[in-house]
DNA sequence: GGGTGCCTTAAAGCAACCTTAAGGCGTCGT
DNA sequence: ACGACGCCTTAAGGTTGCTTTAAGGCACCC
């Protein structure tokens, strides 16, 4: 269930899965990606994680204690019809593919399975996103690119901190798209870590402080998100 | 599954195998489905095939005469990004999984495999074309988005507060209905907070001010409710 | 005409946000 | 190991502008 201090808004995983050997050994493969992963044991629990939202993507297993995976994947579709969801059971007949395939998950893989294999399977679903995490992405003068970790401005390098650079990369992926505060929290900080500060706002702004003050919109008591007349 | 207007969004499949027996084994399980399916089996004939247009989806062999299929996909991930490519081959190692994933597939389904499997694949996939657009609100004069958290009429963007939003999210999700007025403090602040206060109506005033006054319409007594029908 | 309910306006109150600055913590180089 | 440095957080004070309050006027119905 650990959370690493490791997270500066790389794109956030929810792993379902009670098995805490598998769980454990996924993590660690998936973080070593650099993805965040947050981890969950029992089916009930998948409605109130998504519900704190910043999850991009959801692993699930089928066994499950609390809620078998099929009825929680059937309450997460009827809530979210966007967020990618693969399978991982050791179910293999047909008949099971075929109905978590219908029942609205993106892929099934089944165990055992190579760590490899599944992580090119989430990265085959995240391609899909609005705004693919890997590619650099042209916003107005900025060239934001995810995977090195940088940011220019008309050419220019600017230098990002981790937690700056995390607060853009939420903004960016879901461009256009207004962020709450809490969500911009927890995709920096992950869930169990707690934060009554204002350390978001100072973040935002050293960002408009370095890229322009027009760049991120304030939508007074909702949130925060990229202008986006810029392209 | 009724058979009614099953042409109306028919799809169409581009069908990648040089296996003729296969190939007619697929089409004719994809047809009974109700997809078009267009069968070449070789891979330099992918591009040109696309190139008229009209498919929705690629089901992609690798082992191919002309072009083996991997350098057709990568060609075809040059040209286009969106349509979504399952593989559907032998070779079933690893790093061949791996690969294709990698290399622009969405999916990977090793030979030998059930058509119905198939099938459900390339409804998990079809399925996220449908509607991807956001849930923006078209209503007269007015495009209301609430994920942007913002309203435009007659295209010029126009600024409301969050209670202001909050008023006209609530008039549009029950468009036509009447709400009442505590239906509406309810759904602004809460079932534990009450307002003994004229504060709706001086939100309905700004709405009316500057959406214009036939909206919203008042229901004497009652309450409030979006005019059915604006010109 | 009187009562009731709604509209309009303006101003006070206040929460959300911005800005700045200082201290803690970890990192890196010497 | 020690010090220098940068990053993150916390805290305090200032600012903005939304929200509410309140009061008076208008419209509707009996």
């Amino acid at each position: 269930m650990c959370i690493t201090g490791f997270n500066g808004g790389m794109m956030r995983l929810l792993l379902v899965e009670d098995d805490d050997l598998l769980a454990d050994g996924l993590q660690r493969a998936l973080r070593a990606e650099g993805y965040t992963v947050d981890c969950i044991d029992r089916g009930d629990l998948v409605m109130p994680a998504l519900q704190d939202g910043g999850f991009e993507l959801v692993l699930l297993d089928l066994g499950l204690p609390g809620l078998d995976g099929m009825a929680a994947l059937k309450l997460l579709r009827q809530k979210d019809k966007q967020i990618p969801v693969i399978i991982i059971s050791a179910r293999d007949a047909l008949e099971d593919r075929i109905s978590g395939l219908d029942g609205g998950a993106d892929d099934y893989l089944v165990k055992p399975f190579s760590a490899a294999e599944l992580i090119a399977r989430v990265r085959a679903r995240l391609r899909r996103r609005e705004t693919p995490g890997t590619e650099v992405v042209q916003l107005g003068e900025l060239a934001i690119d995810p995977e090195r970790f940088t940011v220019s401005r008309n050419g220019e390098p600017v230098s990002l901190s981790r937690r700056e650079m995390g607060v853009l990369l939420q903004l960016v992926r879901h461009r256009g798209r207004v962020l709450t505060r809490d969500q911009l929290e927890q995709g920096l900080y992950g869930w169990n870590e707690d934060v009554e500060s204002n350390a978001l706002e100072v973040h935002i702004h050293h960002l408009r402080k370095k890229l322009g003050s027009g760049l991120i919109r304030t939508v007074r008591g909702v949130g925060y998100s990229l202008s986006g007349e810029m392209e």
